[in-house]
DNA sequence: CTTGTGAGCAAGCGATCGCTAACATATCAT
DNA sequence: ATGATATGTTAGCGATCGCTTGCTCACAAG
């Protein structure tokens, strides 16, 4: 093994290292001297790679940017035979990003990484309204489809679908993640989507 | 008007102080120095009211868990009619207390203040856990009364209430708080609880 | 009018923050 | 083998952090 790392290798280290202390200590938390230690580095080595703290979070937030979209396009690819088990699979795959990265949720809403950085925050409000738009587009076809109840209108199922999987993230973090939060969040994603379906009569 | 004020009177605009300005930069986040001269005094000043700044942020939770109780009660007293006007009431009751003070969500599900005191981490886990009972409480009364869909557990249906509050609560302070969280709040959870009733068949 | 106390200020402490400069060496290309 | 480059280190900068010290003075009680 190197006594040193490629620089591309070690951004990538340096940035897991980041996301995975933000869990503990919240987004932008983490001091510079902590991420550096974590990854076998001096504090001032963290410069090498990133010419400043600001631009670390923008990597790490390019990551986050990557993983979602990468989740969301399997899910619409693998998943093409109809909006029903399109919806499952956008749900399944935001789940499983969370669960990759618990800090997920804390850094996309959260103020701090976006109050100082807009380009962070326009990104991510531009991320958020893509999950919300495949959603929408699947419940869409779920209600042309005349599989949703004529009172509910797509839109308003998506915010239930979408804040849904973002309240039980925040409810897994704050219980010290002793539940499995994919298998309890599509359990209620199906309960869920049971009362999206119009009444038999 | 007096140039200097009672400490009691100076607790609470420090604590309010610091509320505000949470809700912009972040829980935990304001220094002493902003919030001091967001008052009006020096630095040094705040430090003869709170003896410590974990305890400026102690008392900023018990003021947070007061608003919350006071809240919850009134909801649970004058709506005594029935479980399905108490429960409107007391989904009425936390958007109203989310929208007096705005950084309450950030406040109540951030790790930055729970992370370094117990004492708050408890306290908040114990004022979460209030509320979902009084909703699931509520719930479970309307489940006795038929009045819930059969294959919809109490319990399921208490997560996506307080899932739902607390997602559009998120989506209000990103989105700049353009929409009216109360009115557009309460309009989606009549839907969602028009969902949970039983089919009529 | 005096006096004790409570509410404030100016100044500065040690620690930590992000970041830079100067120097060192592992690794790669030739 | 050798020079160039990339990946590190040590040391330290200025700024800011929470907090303490020593002092001032407004205000209420006697």
């Amino acid at each position: 093994m190197p006594l040193r790392k490629r620089a591309s290798d070690r951004k990538a280290e340096i940035v897991a290292a980041a996301l995975r202390l933000a869990d503990a200590a919240g987004p932008d938390r983490p001091s510079t001297a902590e991420i550096a230690r974590a990854v076998g580095l001096t504090q001032a080595g963290l410069f090498r790679h990133f010419p400043t703290r600001a631009a670390l979070w923008q990597a790490a937030a390019a990551a986050i940017a990557a993983d979602l979209e990468a989740g969301w396009a399997a899910a619409l690819s693998d998943a093409g035979v109809g909006p029903r088990e399109r919806l499952a699979a956008l749900v399944a795959a935001q789940l499983a990003a969370i669960e990759r990265c618990p800090a997920l949720p804390a850094i996309l809403f959260s103020p701090e990484l976006n109050a100082d950085d807009p380009a962070i925050r326009a990104r991510f409000a531009e991320l958020l309204g893509r999950f919300q738009g495949y959603v929408a587009a699947a419940l869409g076809e779920l209600a042309a489809e005349g599989a949703l109840r004529a009172t509910l209108a797509p839109a308003d199922a998506a915010v239930f679908v979408t804040t849904l999987i973002q309240g039980l993230a925040v409810r897994w973090r704050l219980g010290g993640r002793r539940m499995a939060l994919a298998e309890e969040g599509m359990r209620l994603f199906r309960v869920q989507a049971g009362l999206f379906a119009p009444e038999p009569g």
